[in-house]
RNA sequence: CGGGGCGUAGCGCAGUUUGGUUUAGCGCGCAGCGUUCGGGACGCUGAGGCCGGUGGUUCAAAUCCACUCGCCCCGACCA
């Protein structure tokens, strides 16, 4: 491909509505063009791009036994309907009528699809098990698109689906899945972490995420150095600092006055916050909950969610806790009547806790479980952060943050058991298919490769997913001998097969190194005056400053030698 | 949905507070000619804008007011 023939502008200026540098770099180096919040068109070399990330990804997929296919954006409401999720995806949900004023939807996800033609498919265990999946395009109304291609509203997506007779079956390609995945980010350059997750929605049981660790990634990342063990803030338990365990003492009356935060309350008493216990009310489907926890610690909303079976989740307002008769900043779990009280396992770990009073003004002393409250459900609802202890080898764990790049789990029969997709066992008995789903969205994966692969002056592309493998760059295209060179070059190496990026346009040096720099193709070559005259030309990789002389005769065997290591 | 910011030439911005001195500027880019050129060269000449939209106030609006549309960031949200 000649540069003057590419479409598509460099920005020599930072677009200032950027703040990622996937973002920024992507639309510097002419690769996509917005057409509204979280739209975005791919321009030639990104797609270029996509599709050699496609196809690694369609090679690991095949090589797993699993079938391409391709399924409709275009699909009835009424699907979703049944599976339940058209209220659970909520406004995330595209919705549209056709002429016949029939409700459809645009597809962000395709289990209800793909699950429906399974079920038309399969009547015996005989025919089970199998793998689809398809490289196709997602729409999702999202509330906020954001970070060039990180979060949008139409994307590209790989979404594998596994249909099993059995649980075994399941995690047998399960396993498989998570292999391929792993060969996947391997073979485009990118370092992902497979971490623990939270299954959402849908339920679920095993859930796993791919992360790539970046400080601009959307999801806290929980991990011990001890064990290895990784996991999605949202799901991560751990063991909290426990807070003194001295024998119950009477409780107490004490005035507070306006002390009502667990920080003003911890300054004034003079008491360390885990010897407290916080008050939250959350709006739970319509209801509000009291929610009870040690004052050092913070409620992990994800956990009480399904704690609590809640499709919707809130916190409470204030008018809402009013109406509900507590006592906000002086709430207390003592004596409280006629409201749903959670607590969270922390409230064991200790003894004599300061709680409120249910009394503006005051607060209690020496509150303990079981003798002064009991709750209605008593479960793990903490956040678990950094500092705490794994649970596994009570190594102490950090935090970092992750961008998701892939997300597999096991959601067994919750969509097939809502279709009707079933098949009939050994015995003659219906039941519902057990499936597997598998996530990559392609665009972010692209992002997420730049953003784990640039430095201050552009792309660094992997070789396994860079647009074209060399840029070629023929100084002074007046000198004939130059251009000689550089022409036969590229229809050589064009020949033998490599993707070149020939520069063949009049520009300075300056301004042809700079433009290799941002695209960031892998190799270099430099024909010059300078280096012909030495029958030679430069040779140059992306990602090393020193450039080689290599002679002319030798230079297709050189590059020969590089793209093959 | 809550909070903040922004819409002026293809891109990046100034001008808006205090309406008139603007025929709306600047830099980059773009077109033509010439000189240059191993890390974003220079000179000359030139093209390009209903100042996001609508309505109002005024002798006069990019500038003031109202409404509206869009974009970005934080939060909520997010298989």
């Amino acid at each position: 491909m000649r540069i003057s023939q590419l479409f598509g502008k460099r920005l020599r200026e930072i677009p200032t509505d950027a703040d990622t540098e996937s973002h920024r770099l992507l639309l510097r180096a002419g690769m996509i063009c917005q057409l509204s919040a979280g739209v975005y068109s791919y321009m030639p070399l990104a797609l270029r791009s996509l599709r050699k990330i496609e196809n690694i990804v369609r090679e690991e997929m095949n090589l797993t036994g699993a079938q391409e296919v391709q399924m409709p954006s275009l699909q009835p409401v009424e699907l979703w309907q049944k599976s339940g999720r058209e209220t659970a995806m909520g406004q995330a949900l595209f919705h549209l009528q056709d002429r016949k004023e029939r409700d459809l939807v645009l597809g962000p996800t395709h289990e209800e699809v793909v699950t429906d033609m399974a079920g038309r498919n399969v009547q015996s265990y005989r025919d089970l098990p199998f793998t689809l999946y398809q490289i196709q395009t997602k729409m999702r109304d999202e509330p906020r698109p954001r970070g060039g291609l990180i979060r949008v509203r139409e994307f590209t997506m790989k979404d594998a689906y596994s249909f099993h007779a059995s649980e075994e079956d399941l995690d047998f390609t399960y396993k498989q899945m998570v292999q391929a995945y792993k060969n996947i980010y391997r073979r485009c350059g990118l370092p992902a972490i497979m971490i623990e997750a939270d299954s959402g929605a849908i339920g679920g049981k095993d859930s796993q995420e791919f992360m790539a660790v970046t400080d601009i990634g959307e999801d806290e990342i929980i991990i011990c150095d001890g064990c290895g063990m990784g996991a999605n803030v949202e799901k991560a338990v751990s063991i909290k600092p426990k807070a003194s365990c001295n024998p119950m003492l009477d409780i107490e009356e004490v005035a507070t006055f306006e002390h009502k935060s667990i920080e003003q309350l911890t300054t004034f008493l003079k008491i360390p916050a885990m010897q407290t216990l916080k008050a939250v009310f959350y709006y739970a489907d319509g209801v509000v909950v009291f929610i009870v926890i040690r004052g050092d610690l913070d409620v992990n909303e994800v956990k009480l969610k399904k704690v609590l079976h809640a499709a919707d989740l809130r916190l409470a307002s204030d008018e809402e806790v009013k109406c509900a008769g507590i006592i906000a900043g002086a709430a207390s779990p003592v004596g409280l009547r006629g409201i749903k009280i959670v607590a969270d396992e922390s409230v064991l770990s200790g003894a004599n806790f300061v709680a409120g009073a249910n009394k503006a003004g005051y607060h209690l002393k020496n509150v303990n479980y079981l003798r002064d409250f009991t709750a209605d459900i008593i479960a793990d609802i903490a956040k678990a952060k950094a500092g705490d202890a794994c649970t596994i080898c009570g190594g102490t764990l950090r935090t970092m943050r992750g961008m998701e790049v892939g997300h597999v789990f096991k959601l067994g029969i919750s969509i097939s058991g809502k279709l009707g997709a079933n098949f009939v066992d050994e015995s003659d008995a219906p039941r519902p298919i057990i499936m597997g789903c598998y996530g990559i969205g392609i665009g972010r994966l692209m992002a997420a490769i730049i953003e784990l692969n640039h430095d201050d002056k552009g792309i660094i592309w992997p070789m396994s997913v860079a647009p074209f493998q060399i840029a070629l760059c023929p100084l002074y295209v007046d000198n004939a001998a130059v251009v000689k060179q550089a022409d036969s070059l590229y229809k050589g190496l064009t020949n033998l097969g490599y993707e070149v990026l020939y520069d063949d346009r009049i520009e300075s040096p300056g301004v042809k190194f700079n433009d290799a720099d941002l695209l960031g193709m892998p190799l270099r070559i430099t024909v010059s005056p300078r280096s012909l005259e030495k029958g030679s030309v430069e040779i140059k990789l992306r990602n090393n400053p020193q450039a080689e002389v290599v002679a002319l005769d030798n230079a297709i065997a050189k590059v020969k030698a590089l793209l093959a290591g």
